[in-house]
DNA sequence: ATGTGGTGTCTGGTATACCAGTTGAATACC
DNA sequence: GGTATTCAACTGGTATACCAGACACCACAT
């Protein structure tokens, strides 16, 4: 977010607005969004709304179709392989990478992140999605590379979009926990090998799950 | 590039305007771009200047310093490193995926890049390098995953930037059209594992010959 | 000589007016 | 009633005016 000292801009505003209402669904996939009834709505002008659309826009969040309207992007079935697709592919690199360089405080605070989602599992489905990708980002981070981390965070808002339905279920997240823990022995042995391997097991894993799932609303 | 029929919007004019000035180095790193003097310079006004500069922000080129103006970004050795690192995750990656779907008639277009190479390489090095993104695009396009395209391809822009100094010596010309043609063969026996390690060798040597022509231009 | 305050002029951010292409419904005509 | 046509009301694209923050610079007071 761009800030410029205190100040948040109106553009950003806007646009961390639309996205989440369009992560959480709120905004459903084939709405379209007008400039200038959300200018209206927020009290702005068009050209702030204007920017905060083209910024989603470049996201793929949206697209704007002429003389219809900016319209949310339907989820395909697709979307939901290629950004598993793209996850498997340089998750399993991350694992690889930062099974060289991680230290005991990372593990520490991984293991953190475990006793969190365990906790959670039970209580609060949403807040066990966000600390799921937290853990992720968490391992993105230590590669160090910002266009590395950048990407899996572009990733993770999609995955945010229709992961909702992916983990919400009991067994799915128990699974979770033990492939998440699978990944911190990996770390813990300090193979390259098995951390990727663990990471792509369960990127792997949350893919079959979700897209039987989205297969199986399909069949109704 | 957004078109609305035949109509090419001028923000998308001067984005890539500005695009190719900054990619081919006519605008150097560390240079200020004035939204108002590009607009008089353009015969056109802020709006459309101010638009494709918030999408080359948007993209890593140029970076925005409240109250000084829009920067393009300096070519640090950590961004080199970075997209390459991406680079070798991903094509390997794309190497392993496009082995298993691969058919004789991509394998005879890669050739002909391979032809058309092998003639500029002693006649237009610039040429040669458009024709070597090409081939490396020309294999990500075959997953059909329009992320990972899309990534690629904004890697591949990076590249360019940076990438005339890696490929303009001769001998590393020589080289890349051998680990090419590796990589042909390595599709042709139809292994993964061999087209994954394929690519990931000829992005490594890409990598080193780069990073090592860049810390002897600093020691000077 | 030095410190201080005013001021002109940069910047990006925002509001607003206007344009042209598109669409679709009301209307005129058969 | 059915079909062709017109036109008003959308849309996004562009131009322009104005605002406030930041900063460099110079005059002036000490």
């Amino acid at each position: 977010m761009k800030k410029i000292g205190k100040f948040v801009s109106y553009t950003d505003q806007v646009y961390r607005e639309i996205k989440d209402a369009v992560i959480s669904l709120d905004i459903r996939p084939g709405d379209s969004l007008q400039e200038r009834s959300i200018a209206e709505k927020l009290g702005v002008s068009r050209t702030p709304v204007r920017e905060a659309l083209k910024k989603l826009e470049f996201e793929g969040w949206v697209e704007t179709i002429p003389w219809k309207g900016v319209v949310v992007k339907e989820i395909e079935r697709q979307d939901i392989f290629e950004v598993f697709q793209c996850r498997y592919a340089n998750e399993g690199f991350v694992g690889e990478l930062v099974a060289s360089l991680i230290t005991e405080e990372h593990i520490t605070d991984l293991k953190e992140y475990q006793k969190r989602m365990t906790t959670l599992a039970e209580q609060d489905r949403q807040q066990f999605i966000n600390e799921d990708r937290d853990f992720h980002m968490y391992l993105a981070q230590l590669t160090g590379n910002s266009r590395l981390i950048q990407f899996l965070d572009h990733l993770s808002d999609q995955m945010l979009r229709f992961g909702i339905r992916a983990v919400s279920n009991d067994s799915r997240m128990k699974e979770t926990l033990k492939e998440h823990q699978a990944i911190i022995d990996a770390f813990e042995t300090g193979s390259k090998e098995k951390a990727r391997k663990a990471l792509e097991f369960h990127i792997q894993n949350s893919q079959d799950i979700l897209l039987a799932m989205i297969d199986e609303e399909d069949a109704n």
